[in-house]
RNA sequence: GGCGCGGUGGCAGAGUGGUUAUGCAGCGGACUGCAACUCCGUUAACGCCGGUUCGAUUCCGACCCGCGCCUCCA
């Protein structure tokens, strides 16, 4: 089975064609950082690392690049409320946003650009679409002229005429046409700028991604992600600029758009303030459980957050990573192809992670019934699954006994305890011994007894 | 107003023109000194109304409800 992705251009589940098979090229949206990342950022980043991983076991060589967008008048803002430097925000920001990311057990991108490192870039496609009648100057601002591009509207599906009834912005009298965007514009003396040939300015919204994308992956790349709310305006606009540099050429082949996370049947968003952050959640939840979380929906649908979905991925990991653990001693020397499971093949069919997770769940539940070579095999078919979704690749041990959220006892505190109540057991003092487990318990360690010994974990 | 998405058992969430996943939670039992874990069994669903069909949760049409984009946002 090949790969398929629904591709927002077409609205339409499609073979994925690469343009050259040798090298995969994909750029997918990252934040702009003037403040922490909540759980509705963290939804692409995970989605797409899958798609990552999974293109990475069918291609010898994937481009991937998710980039960071360091200027904008939001940073300008916030620098001005906190009286801090810019580069300060910005440093901090992209610093924690990579921590978050990394704790969810997302792969490093190939190229993690930023903007400001990419403006000689952007003043090159905006002096070419000046140059080619593309864009035009006005009253110091640099901007796009939508009626120059005939396909424009082609990837959101929307009109110029349909865009003017629900115009709820205020048109800036400059403008030749209300859709036009800016490309650039003036920066006061106390704003930061760059100097170019329309003089001492910074870039729009949305130039920064074209900019990147050309430079690192090329004209035309395969892939293009980002969340919903993208699409219109900012990959409209992206589209629109890049075509208009490269003769038509689109932008990216297959465009990918993931569904919100909601709060309470509302879209989590950082202007309606009802969001919860990564980096809050981490310190209750490990970042697998909202990594598993995050994929118990299929990328596409909206996904309402609640912790009772972090609770149940939390024992839903327990339940795969104890079959895991009672499997620990099983070798794994077959090598397994990535291809021809059902498992896989849910992936390969536009990210069907929840069906995929179902999978891990019979694979793992065969395996514990099954001994010799098969179950070698399913153990082996387990990791890999697992794998291509960036799950279960911790140590069971590790994974039951280093909760994050529960630091009451040291692992030394938790052993001594169960050196005392085996001692307890062995003279015929059960009371002693539930009293001993009791205490663990209210501090958040649940024992295990088996024949032989005790095992721990922290719940 | 334009464009778009969704409504499946207590919760999450796949899927299919007929045998109705999976996980979590619940219930009954086995196991256990007691538990936990595990195992066995089990309850329970397809928004509403029509149509097509031998048969629809699945196809078609209308309706109701919820949500999103059109302004910064993953």
């Amino acid at each position: 089975m090949s790969l398929k992705i629904y591709n927002t251009l077409t609205r339409k589940k499609e073979n994925f064609s690469p343009i050259t098979p040798s090298r995969i090229t994909m750029y997918v949206c990252g934040p702009t950082v003037y403040n922490r990342v909540h759980i509705g950022n963290a939804r692409p980043a995970v989605i797409f690392d899958v798609l990552y991983r999974i293109l990475q076991t069918l291609y010898p060589r994937v481009d991937y690049a998710r980039n960071i967008t360091d200027i904008d008048d939001k940073i300008i803002m916030t620098s001005r409320r906190l009286n801090q430097d810019i580069s300060e925000i910005t440093e901090r920001y992209s610093q924690l946003y990579i921590q978050d990311m990394d704790a969810l057990h997302n792969l490093a991108p190939t190229f993690s650009p930023r903007a400001t490192d990419h403006i000689s870039e952007m003043l090159d496609i905006i002096t070419d679409l000046v140059d080619s009648g593309y864009a035009y100057v006005a009253d110091g601002h640099v901007l796009f002229s939508v009626a120059s591009d005939s396909d424009y509207g082609q990837l959101s599906r929307r009109q110029s005429s349909e865009l003017m009834a629900g115009a709820r912005v205020n048109v800036a009298s400059y403008k030749r046409n209300p859709q036009d965007f800016v490309l650039w514009k003036p920066s006061a003396p106390d704003d930061p700028g760059w100097p170019s040939r329309f003089g001492r300015g910074r870039p729009g919204w949305h130039i920064e991604c074209s900019a990147m994308v050309k430079k690192h992956l090329g004209e035309t790349i395969d892939i293009h992600g980002g969340g919903q709310d993208l699409l219109f305006p900012h990959h409209e606009n992206e589209n629109a600029q890049s075509r208009c540099t490269h003769n038509g050429r689109p932008l990216a082949n297959y465009w990918m758009h993931n569904g919100f996370v909601n709060l309470d049947g509302e879209k989590m968003s950082k202007s309606l303030g009802n969001f919860r952050l990564v980096g809050d959640l981490l310190k209750v939840y490990p970042g697998e459980v909202l990594r598993y979380a995050i994929l118990t929906a299929q990328y596409r649908f909206e996904q309402n957050f609640d912790y009772a979905i972090l609770d149940a991925a939390k024992n839903s990991l327990n339940s795969l990573y104890r079959y895991l653990r009672a499997a620990e001693n099983i070798e794994i020397s077959v090598s397994i192809e990535v291809s021809s499971c059902r498992g896989v093949d849910a992936l390969l069919d536009d990210l069907n992670t929840p069906l995929a997770l179902s999978e891990l769940h019979r694979i793992a539940k065969e395996m514990h019934s099954s001994c010799g070579t098969d179950q070698q095999i399913l153990k082996a078919q387990l990791i890999n699954l697992s794998g291509l979704m960036g799950l279960l690749q911790q140590q069971p041990e590790d994974w039951f006994q280093n909760d994050s959220g529960n630091l009451a006892l040291t692992d030394d505190q938790i052993e001594n305890a169960i050196v005392e109540r085996k001692q307890a057991k062995l003279a015929g003092d059960y009371t002693t011994a539930d009293i001993i487990r009791k205490r663990l318990e209210d501090d958040g360690v649940v024992l295990e007894d088996s024949r032989s010994t005790t095992t721990w974990r922290r719940r």
